[in-house]
DNA sequence: CATCCACAGGAACTTGGGGGCA
DNA sequence: TGCCCCCAAGTTCCTGTGGATG
């Protein structure tokens, strides 16, 4: 188990959070969770200890206004602030299903449910805290945690398990055993270390979707199999129905319990706002409307707490950039447009080559008609383009696939229309802003070959059948 | 009202890569 | 070294779809 401190977009079991192990093994290295537990570690001094620091960043940094009091994680979603509002009914009912843990019972499977957003994450996080705190039998083996999003095969949840209650390295599940040997393995290890185990699985609907519900039948029988260890389910998920996907066994057992965590509006977000903006910054900072503004912005967003706090860190980062005294309104709006921009860019950077090449196809057919284009015509643009990078396009059925994938991603809306005689296709309309996404994709190392040249961020109309020799 | 078109999308299969093991 | 495993990505095959058309 890696003891790398989490970063707040990794949160699989791989690269620890604040859930991972509750307690160290026998012999094992400190987990991750006893360095969480410990009081936060002090920022950093801005030009501390590194004597080599250069005078451009001393100057950078002393430019700065300092808008925050302490520490700006506060504002981060991987934070678990002391008070939850809003949430304290699902506090409790989530601490009433797992308090017989404590007592040495084994509590009920739970399932909570809820958008992104919603704070369900966060309420396990502080059940987790406080039990720990209160767990002074050592009733509670391990708390575990897997993002089932990251974390989405059936060999790949049972070895981050199994790896959980490793003590030595060889002890360890590798990759490239048959499966019934890593679920043997996992049941082992577990059992050897005696107690409840509450095993949460984040995004569970993802790893239903991606592997079917067989791993979770292992999961659910892992009582009638283990002799000294006891194992307590928790799913946490965004899709309301995704029990309809479930064997009627794993449902029924899944679903002992099941906690609703309905969205955020305006108002209890400003109240959330207001809790961490209070930590974060200094008095008098931030000017009326900021966290109105942000509040109202997510609250559109489906009441997402995480947007909300993005906006409003981004928000103070813009102004400490215009060495601005105060927060205002316009940061926010600001940090919103950067937000989305930022979001852009980032999906562009990972699509796979061949989705990139099909993204770029889109928003030339875009441009050009400025309005929706058939999967016929896109697959067509995309496979000239592909062709003049020198490789063979993929299948239309694949590439029905990428364009689902980037409809899933946000980019592109894809409507199904029938044309009667000219058959039944999607219309494909972009979803993002052509003049940010554009220069984007042109400027991927995949794309760039193909791209259109451009003058100081114009493009060049040119005619393109020269073919360029490329390596997807 | 049957036929047609151009796909959508599910399911099974193939391929290739990364890794362990005897 | 060859065989086994898992997994991701892609291909092949197939059925289903729904509005225009004759």
């Amino acid at each position: 188990m890696s003891t790398v401190p989490p970063t707040p977009l990794d949160r699989s079991a791989e690269a620890p959070d604040r859930f991972e192990a509750s307690r160290s093994a026998p012999g094992a290295t400190p987990s991750v969770d006893e360095h969480l537990l410990a009081p936060p570690a002090s920022p950093p001094t801005p030009g501390g200890p590194d004597r080599t620091s250069s005078a451009f960043f001393d100057s950078v940094l002393s430019a700065r206004t300092d808008l925050f009091r302490g520490s700006r994680e506060v504002l981060r979603e991987s934070y678990v602030p002391s008070r939850l509002p809003h949430r304290e009914e699902q506090l409790r009912a989530v601490a009433e299903v797992l308090a017989p843990a404590l007592e040495g019972h084994l509590p009920s499977n739970l399932l909570l449910y809820g958008k992104i957003g919603t704070g369900k994450t966060a309420v396990v996080a502080q059940v987790r805290q406080e039990m720990m705190k209160r767990d002074d039998r050592h009733a509670i083996s391990a708390f575990v945690y897997v993002n089932c999003g990251t974390i989405d095969t059936p060999y790949s949840l049972l070895q981050t398990i199994a790896n959980h209650f490793a003590a030595r390295d060889d002890e360890r599940v590798p990759t490239g055993w048959a499966l019934d040997r890593v679920e043997a393995a996992m049941r082992r290890l577990m059992d050897a270390r005696k107690g409840t185990v509450i095993l949460v699985l984040d995004e569970i609907d993802r790893l239903v979707d991606r592997s079917g519900d067989g791993v979770l039948y292992s999961l659910s029988q892992l009582n009638t199999q283990l002799e000294a260890t006891r194992v307590a389910l928790l799913g946490i998920s965004n899709d309301l129905k995704f029990t309809n996907r479930l064997d009627a066994r794993i449902r029924s057992r899944l679903n002992e319990e099941k906690i609703l965590f309905p969205p955020y509006d305006a108002l209890q977000l400003q109240d959330i706002l207001r809790d961490r903006a209070q930590a974060a910054f200094r008095d008098g900072v931030l000017e009326p409307g900021v966290v109105e503004r942000c509040a109202a912005y997510a609250a559109l967003e489906n009441g997402d707490a995480r947007r909300a706090l993005a906006l409003l860190r981004l928000a103070a980062e813009m102004a400490e950039r215009d060495r601005a005294k105060r927060i205002t309104p316009d940061h926010v709006v600001k940090a919103k447009n950067r937000l989305e921009q930022d979001i852009i860019l980032e999906c562009c950077r990972t699509l796979p080559s061949h989705c990139k090449v099909l993204l770029y196809a889109i928003l030339l057919a875009y441009e050009k008609r400025r309005s929706s284009v058939l999967t016929g015509e896109v697959y067509d643009s995309y496979a000239s383009l592909v062709r003049r990078l020198g490789l063979q396009p993929l299948h239309p059925r694949s590439i029905s696939n990428h364009i689902s994938e980037l409809e899933s991603l946000g980019l592109v809306r894809a409507t199904i229309v029938s044309k009667g005689r000219g058959g039944r296709t999607r219309e494909i309309t972009l979803d993002v802003p052509l003049s940010e996404t554009l220069p984007a994709i042109e400027d991927d190392p995949v794309v760039r070959p193909i791209a259109r040249p451009r003058v100081r961020g114009q493009t060049l109309l040119t005619n393109f059948d020269s073919p360029v020799r490329s390596t997807l």
